[in-house]
RNA sequence: GGCCCGUUGGUCAAGCGGCUAAGACACCGCCCUUUCACGGCGGUAACGGGAGUUCGAUUCUCCCACGGGUCACCA
């Protein structure tokens, strides 16, 4: 077989060399031990939290090391494509904290477009680029032309899966796979010169020198050390219609983007003999990789699963309605991925995530449970150390988009929202009430009338009249210009009066000898005031509240009583 | 089914041949406290199984089991 000729017969129009390819896309000068990474995904939705975690670790790769970041979009298969997903993905990632530095990304008007010298930065717009390697592999004999229809070898291989019991016959499956692809390669300069006269549409499929019996010794910088059996199967580098498959794209993109490390997913790890053969058929030096492991959630029979889309957590957009603030998903995503983050920030609470020192040895090997606990943990302490004005501002914004009601409220009366939100805060015990925005509501409503409802009645204990008088006392009483000692000890004067205890001790050790204690009329108050059981400390409540607001409260359950 | 990866408490995880096997979350109890939210103290709870190497294995090797991933003209 002339396989110069046989190129010149596939692709006639590349005039173009991989020397030319070169000097297009000449290596990066950049300091020793820089990384350079990349987020390559295909725009087919949204991002989940599958995807940000490795994105992460290509983020801090990058930046830490002053390295490069950069955005490739991976859109070789039209039919899966959704519009304006780019531009979602985009956004997203920024709102965690992931912004690049080149690539296909936001320009000032919003709309995608390519930053830096190694673009392309969509595949789709690559045809060029990739038709040189592939014309260069077929001229050396490493590549050849299939033009079996996709349709045909379905139907070969589906003769041999046993349908009905909706099972794979694997090992059929293969044999008929493999001699298919034996007899395919060997197709005669006679047959191509035939079917491309006729315009018939081909694959490009590489020729593999593999054999499956033997191993490659592969070091993964997150998995370590591992064995892989060579690649023996001759996979579609160019699909028909002239596009690339995620391999090739992958092998000539990454070599001429100048990627050192290769961040993805775990579920690559079977396909590696292949890219590890294509960058030597190549001629590429290949990149790290890290292989990341997934994160899982448990299926309805308590095994893991590989969290994906549609997952419950996994789409980001739904963190932003669940009210979820950026920072703390980033803090968790970061308790995950390293596991001394959390020492580090204990030592380090002020700081930006972004001052830990990444380790890449410090990743995990195995994929962990998603654990919405731990979030909640993690954002009540992000949250509990932002100031009070932030917290509203944060509110505001999530209400005003998720429960407008409720965000025109906090925004037209801002003041008072702030001074809710300061209660407790600073300081170096911190309330933590607040996981989510979404929290807010359910915590601090009762100050609008609006959202005031007495959420229970008084336990039958306490007598009615008990309750009436402590309640008129107090009103009798109350001073909001008292500072908050002088106002306690009114209530517990109103306490004592009333025949309840405010020697808590004596409570405790005797029940049965009092009507009640202190923080039971305490309690009658606070079911008045913020129809509620639980609440932030009363004095503050009130204050904020108002004079006026916390008469009439008290004066409707006296009535009701 | 083949191949690859993995397996320390409910979850995330330290450990890297000798430890009473860290810590965090969750859970439980106590303390602090006018409620709650914090905070403090304490508690329950783990090396998948079997061989081997070794004076000694959670740590090294092998086998098994289990879990996961993957086997496209999808990425």
């Amino acid at each position: 077989m002339d396989y110069k000729r046989l190129a010149e017969l596939l692709f006639p129009n590349v005039t173009q060399t991989p020397a030319d390819m070169e000097s297009l896309y000449p290596a990066r000068q950049l300091p020793e031990g820089a990384k350079v990474t990349r987020f390559a995904p295909s725009p087919t939705g949204f991002v989940h939290f599958g995807g940000l975690f490795p994105t992460t670790v290509a983020e801090r790769l990058a930046h830490q090391s002053g390295g490069v970041l950069y955005l490739r979009i991976e859109d070789t298969d039209a039919r899966r494509e959704v519009a304006g997903a780019a531009e979602g993905l985009i956004k997203t990632l920024s709102r965690y904290g992931i912004d690049f530095d080149e690539g296909a990304i936001l320009d000032e008007s919003g709309k995608v477009s390519d930053k830096g010298i190694y673009g392309p930065y969509k595949q789709s717009l690559r045809g060029p680029v990739y038709h040189v390697y592939a014309k260069q592999l077929v001229s050396e004999g490493k590549a050849y032309p299939c033009f079996t229809e996709a349709a045909e070898l379905e139907e070969i291989l589906s003769v041999n899966k046993k349908e009905e019991i909706k099972n794979t016959d694997w090992q059929a499956e293969a044999e008929a796979r493999r001699a298919e692809m034996l007899k395919a390669r060997e197709i005669t300069m006679d047959e191509v010169e035939k079917n491309i006269a006729a315009g018939n549409p081909f694959v490009l499929r590489i020729l593999a020198d593999g054999d499956s019996e033997r191993k490659i010794k592969f070091t993964d910088l997150v998995k370590g050390a591992m064995e892989i059996p060579e690649n023996d199967e001759d996979f579609v580098l160019l699909k028909s219609d002239g596009i690339p498959t995620y391999h090739f794209a992958h092998a000539v993109d990454d070599h001429l983007m100048g990627t050192t490390h290769v961040i993805r997913g775990e579920e690559w790890l079977p396909s590696l003999a292949k890219h590890l053969q294509l960058f030597r058929y190549l001629g590429f030096k290949t990149p790290k990789y890290l292989h990341i492991a997934q994160i899982m959630r448990l299926d309805e029979n308590g095994n893991k699963k590989k969290l994906s889309k549609r997952d419950m957590g996994a789409n980001m957009d739904d963190y932003t309605e669940m009210g979820y603030c950026p920072e703390a998903v980033c803090e968790y995503v970061m308790t995950l991925l390293n596991s001394n983050y959390e020492e580090w920030r204990m030592q380090n609470p002020e700081k930006s995530y972004k001052e830990f020192p990444f380790n890449i040895k410090k990743m995990s090997v195995s994929g962990c449970l998603f654990d919405f606990a731990k979030l909640e943990d993690v954002s009540k302490n992000v949250i509990s150390k932002m100031d009070a004005d932030k917290v509203t501002d944060a509110v505001t914004a999530w209400a005003l988009e998720f429960d407008a009601p409720f965000g025109k409220l906090l925004s037209e009366n801002r003041d008072m929202a702030k001074a809710i939100f300061s209660i407790g805060r600073g300081g170096k015990k911190p309330r933590k009430d607040l996981a989510t925005w979404r929290d807010a509501k359910p915590y601090m409503g009762f100050f609008f009338d609006e959202y005031y409802e007495v959420e229970s009645p008084y336990p039958d204990k306490f007598p009615k009249e008990d309750i009436k008088s402590v309640l008129t006392e107090f009103l009798a009483t109350y001073e909001p210009a008292d500072d908050m000692t002088v106002w306690f000890d009114k209530i517990k004067s109103i306490a004592e009066k009333n025949g309840y205890t405010t020697d808590m001790k004596a409570y405790k050790a005797s029940p049965e000898s009092f009507k009640g204690n202190v923080a039971d009329v305490s309690m009658f108050l606070r079911l008045a005031v913020t129809g509620k059981v639980n609440s932030p400390d009363m004095y503050s409540v009130m204050q904020i509240l108002g004079k006026e607001k916390v008469e009439a409260r008290i004066l409707t359950m006296i009535e009701k009583l």
